[in-house]
DNA sequence: CTCGTAACTTACTTCGAGTAACCTACTGCG
DNA sequence: CGCAGTAGGTTACTCGAAGTAAGTTACGAG
């Protein structure tokens, strides 16, 4: 089997075995024999057992950035934009329930690059929604933009948690609720500039 | 040394050794050392690595109760208690850096059981929220109420991890940025029922 | 002064991450 | 055809850390 589409089958089984197990409970030695393979072709391809809990996250990672951008791509007002954002993120982790437990909450804990590489999703959503805000209201005080982004993607995160255990809230509804709690706090701030004009 | 004083005394050495390495690069061999005791002691009184680490995170949850139930006793509306709750938590966790990440970062993906004790620090969090919502607004859609606070507390709980890199941003500027993003959409919803009448 | 027990230690076993060294089958080329 | 080089693979180890068994010391009560 060639190198790539065996690391996928690793990436996808590890995933899977991650989710089940824990990143802890779970030995190397598992996850080859699950993928039909020894030890070493694992260490081969990612390094360390850290590596691949890493390659699990970045593949998510990567998937979970196109699919949001494709989906804020028509987008013409900011509820516009955080709506559809909020939207295709609740419908990522709902196509992708197993492995958001493990991105999330498992790697977090592990190992700091594991860490490093959970805070770069974060990262991502921060920094759009930075953007948009700031392309709306360009005079926003830099720190509070940021604080926003963040209270958003803390609270949209969450939510996603909470809906695991509540099976019959999908992205639809979940997205309401994300944006009745925190659309009229935005709209206040956006009416503060009656213009979305360039002032500079 | 009496066991309830050298258990108070393991958990602090763990807890500090844990924020500072990480869960898994801590051994309990180097937790003994610093405590200036033997691994199987640690063993006796905590029944394993994880058991420790439980430990260490039930004792900050107890804490951050008391704290915060001591904070919202005397507020009167509320916006008064969304407000002296989300301060007495940011002045928490500022007194608690260190020992905060370990809670949220390397507790949540070790163990399931460590996971289920940071879950009940939410839980506690989310039920009084939850609660002070009823009592304001008795018919709110029960699922409705429950989104609710879990989108405070993931708000919040970010928020605070944001924090840890904005050391100008103190607990009542951070305070300040929560109740200006979610407050408005709160007061939109209890403003749906002009009385907080039982009209059932 | 000796009995019981709380607090503690040394010296293991076991298990899993990571590695060294070796194997095999295919693909291109004289 | 036959042979070389390499991609993809394996067996069989080392080593470090979690967890444990069995024993030791100090000290207060009878």
């Amino acid at each position: 089997m060639p190198k790539a589409q065996r690391m996928a089958q690793m990436l996808t089984v590890a995933e899977e075995i991650f989710a089940e197990q824990g990143y802890l409970a779970t030995s190397m030695d598992e996850i080859a024999e699950r993928v039909g393979v020894s030890k070493p072709m694992l260490y081969e391809y990612f390094g360390s057992k850290e590596g691949l809990l890493i390659g699990c996250i970045h593949r998510a990672r990567t998937e979970l950035r196109e699919k949001t951008a494709q989906a804020i791509a028509g987008a013409q007002s900011p509820e516009e934009f955080l709506r559809l954002g909020l939207l295709a993120f609740f419908e990522f982790i709902d196509q992708h329930r197993r492995s958001w437990a493990l991105l999330r909450q498992e790697a977090a804990v592990a190992v700091p690059s594991a860490q490093e590489e959970v805070e770069g999703i974060r990262q991502q959503q921060t920094d759009m929604i930075g953007a948009v805000l700031a392309s709306f209201t360009p005079d926003i005080d830099p720190l509070e933009a940021e604080a926003f982004a963040e209270i958003v993607v803390g609270a949209t995160e969450r939510l996603a948690v909470w809906t695991e255990r509540r099976p019959k809230v999908g992205p639809a509804l979940a997205t309401e609720y994300v944006m009745g709690v925190i659309w009229p706090g935005v709209e206040a701030r956006l009416k503060k500039l009656p213009e979305p004009a360039q002032h500079a």
